[in-house]
DNA sequence: TCGCGGGTGAACAGCTATGTTCACCCGATG
DNA sequence: CATCGGGTGAACATAGCTGTTCACCCGCGA
């Protein structure tokens, strides 16, 4: 039991545990096979016989981690007409996922160009943002050049970087959303 | 000549040269001794010669790089009286400076806590920018509620990361100022 | 009952970085 | 001229991670 079962689980979920454990803790660039290893209760030999290579073992961690860790479904938001309450709404969720997820993701950005393989899984993840900044910033009805300065404020609110420095300065997801709802309303509503 | 000298400066600085390079480059965590040596064209020994401890090393680059690249003078804006036209002329200053020095600053930034030692001497640098967060924050001539606000608003708006992030969506020093400003300004006009 | 998949334990060579030591050399200074 | 500071070149032991190999073991399924 637990050593080798149909399908050989529980091992291979070990050793993925250990790795996005290690991830969130120093980060994918600090983490070694042999620290894994050792983590998992697991000899290294048998990290390399289920992820040959360093890859394999991270598309597997940041899938996992995924999985468990959704972004905010938009549908919560794409009813609402108004687009500064639908951009609060959105941004409140986006926080408080933030704020639940900052060590992890912040350790994915902070090594996303040291190792290799990293960037190609998180490029998704960027993507649904723009996608999303993309969505929050139409709707406003404001001339051109306004609607240049909306689409940088929302794109702004929607980093990371944004949220976490907001939550320095000691501000709740809610107070945080709120003062970055003002920013973009207040670029709307200024001409020119 | 340039092997000896009088204070036997000549080494001495090609090796501090190298090792801001890479420290600009790749970052303290991931700048080897090895490798500094190798850029300075000097042997390694040479190297721990002078510089017997890595922190020693470190110092010498902090306090050269710094030298070379001081904070805006705060006293550009001091004499400005109306807080709004204070801080936009506070935040354009910093945002040219953190456009100029982005890429050094932001290794600084991210090795901070994986280097050690260099939290401390990176501390200075926060903690100026932290007072100069409080000098912009007051005059503003708002209730304890919007003060608050007003501080978080300001204290994000001196953030690397915050203008790496408006850099990102296409804004100049200036209007990324003039965004920020405006941030702040909604916030000391909203009551509560 | 046999075989095999999945795991163990240990060892190996290769690479890189560290810190330290020894012998030596050169040129400026006294 | 003799000395010495600063630099060279090479070597050493230590340490960690990487892949890979070999021998072996055990329990489940055919």
């Amino acid at each position: 039991m637990g050593r080798t079962g149909a399908g050989g689980a529980p091992t291979r979920e070990r050793i993925v545990t250990a790795a996005v454990a290690l991830h969130e803790e120093v980060g994918p660039a600090a983490t070694t096979i042999s620290a894994v290893a050792a983590r998992a209760g697991v000899q290294r030999l048998t990290v390399y016989r289920h992820f040959p290579d360093a890859a394999s073992l991270l598309a597997a961690c940041w899938a996992r981690w995924r999985g468990g860790h959704p972004l905010p479904d938009p549908g919560e938001w794409a009813s609402e007409t108004d687009p500064a309450s639908r951009l609060e709404a959105a941004l409140v969720g986006m926080y408080r996922y933030f704020a639940a997820n900052e060590r992890m993701l912040s350790r994915l950005l902070a090594d996303e160009e040291a190792v290799d393989g990293l960037a190609d899984l998180v490029a998704r993840y960027h993507g649904d943002l723009r996608e999303q900044a993309g969505a929050l910033a139409a709707g406003w009805g404001v001339g051109t050049a306004a609607q240049r300065r909306v689409r940088a404020a929302v794109g702004h609110a929607l980093r990371l970087s944004t949220w976490a420095s907001l939550a320095a300065e000691g501000l709740t997801p809610a107070e945080a959303a709120r003062l970055m709802t003002d920013l973009v309303r207040g670029q709307a509503a200024t001409p020119g």
